[in-house]
DNA sequence: ACTCAATACTCGTCATGACGAGTGACGTCA
DNA sequence: TGACGTCACTCGTCATGACGAGTATTGAGT
């Protein structure tokens, strides 16, 4: 796997060989490695060492392996969707999401009530066990099949008194609104983290070997920065990236100060 | 590995067992698990399925080996770095990074003269091949330990006639006042990828087993939005998550325009 | 009391052998 | 011609055995 070894080793010998092999060409992306009797073969070593070799192979990312079927040199995935995090407010006071994408239900919304944990608490500020709306979607881009796993997670503080209460599986951007109405000037805050995935998540957003997930949480803030609402969203690492904007923040003390 | 198997395999059930007893608390978070000698007696298994089991375990992040000592429980590593990607200008006109962290230099700044690749040029809308300054820091916070590389990346076109021709490893904060001097509104756009590391980024970035990469590019923006300085910031994602801030746009056209 | 070598543990590597499970092609039979 | 079973090939799993390499403890010798 990935621990630093003495190069002697001979499986990393044999996965440097098959490494310069593909690099240089014998093998472009998509093509299939020998198998393990011909790699057997090829370098004169035994099986578990070539499983070895393409096990660190497949822990690079390098190699893709279908059991059944053979090994195989994996497309360089340079991630082909862009979701830009932007969000933007027409004259109306609509909000929209800035990433182009018509995103598609997978399946339909599932709506739970449920309690803050630690981290969802600390994050919404408000006391362990709250309660609260959960909304979770599993959406997919049509142009690439990229799954999304979403979730909104709104306090019962928050819906209290607005239309959410009655419809907590509103799309985020119709729950801007809703707040917005309510008289919050809302501003929000994202936090990306990579991991690995769990096995639930590598089935649900259909992940490949040795690829990590996107996990950012988007905090909505209200008046005097009070939290509202959080969303998770979580991505296949080679499919997706996110892109934001940023300006620079002027200090607050300023001479035109507006209203 | 990875890959979803029937649960049936003996190796997969070990793999449960062993993380079931982690999670109900028999092995704590920096305790050392039962030898592999150990484990083989308590589950009637041969070494390489208690290896398969450990080597699942230890892909999920959940365990790790020493050579030579054993293996021990993970702590659930939750990033303690939380790298604030804001920026602000002070009303001299000097930028400021918002990440709180002073950060050490592990090694002195190391500049070079390059050319742009397919993706860099693509980044910075130049034609593939233009000359310019590459500068890579190791950087370090002194809190955490937590390191970070980060490449700056001038083209000669933006550096002429300006200080930086002269001073192409100038702090990025630096850079940017520089080309606010020579006029520009600058904004700024970043990008959030997550991948496996390099062998050599494991090495200079002391990333464990199991951890992914994030990995950043900020492009600077001059007037007409034309691209001017690409920075590159790559740390591991058990350490560090990135923050950061989002106002909704207003559409380009308003009453009150800014002179 | 201290030093340092032997030792007993740990995990890492490698070979051999066997069988199960998934895939696809080929050939037989209706 | 078509359906379907066989077969050869792939990788996945599991066991046994052996030795190397890193770590820590023990104990003998100084």
């Amino acid at each position: 796997m990935g621990e630093i070894q003495r190069p002697g080793a001979l499986y990393q010998q044999v996965a440097a060989e098959i490494r310069k092999a593909i690099t240089a060409g014998e093998f472009p992306p998509g093509a299939a490695l020998p198998s393990e009797s011909q790699l057997i073969a090829r370098y004169g070593v035994s099986r578990p060492t070539v499983r070895n070799a393409v096990a660190a192979l497949r822990a690079e990312g390098l190699v893709e392996v279908v059991h059944g079927k053979g090994s195989f040199v994996r497309f360089t995935a340079q991630p082909q969707l862009t979701v830009d995090r932007r969000i933007t407010q027409d004259r109306s006071g609509r909000f929209t999401a800035a990433d182009g994408a018509q995103w598609d239900h997978v399946e339909e919304p599932a709506v739970q009530r449920t309690q803050t944990t630690t981290a969802t608490a600390a994050a919404l500020e408000v006391e362990e066990g709250e309660a609260l709306f959960a909304c979770d979607r599993l959406l997919s881009d049509p142009a690439t099949g990229t799954r999304v796993l979403h979730r909104t997670l709104i306090p019962f503080a928050t819906a209290e008194g607005t239309d959410l209460a009655d419809a907590p599986d509103s799309e985020p951007v119709v729950v801007y609104g809703v707040l917005a109405e309510a008289g919050h000037a809302l501003t929000w805050t994202e936090t990306v983290q990579a991991r690995m995935p769990l096995p639930d998540e590598r089935a649900t957003l259909q992940i490949p070997d040795a690829t990590p997930i996107l996990h950012t949480l988007r905090i909505t803030h209200g008046n005097d920065h009070q939290p509202l609402l959080l969303e998770e969203f979580r991505v296949s690492a080679d499919r997706a990236q996110l892109t934001y904007r940023i300006n620079a923040d002027k200090p607050a003390t300023r001479r035109r100060s507006r209203a």
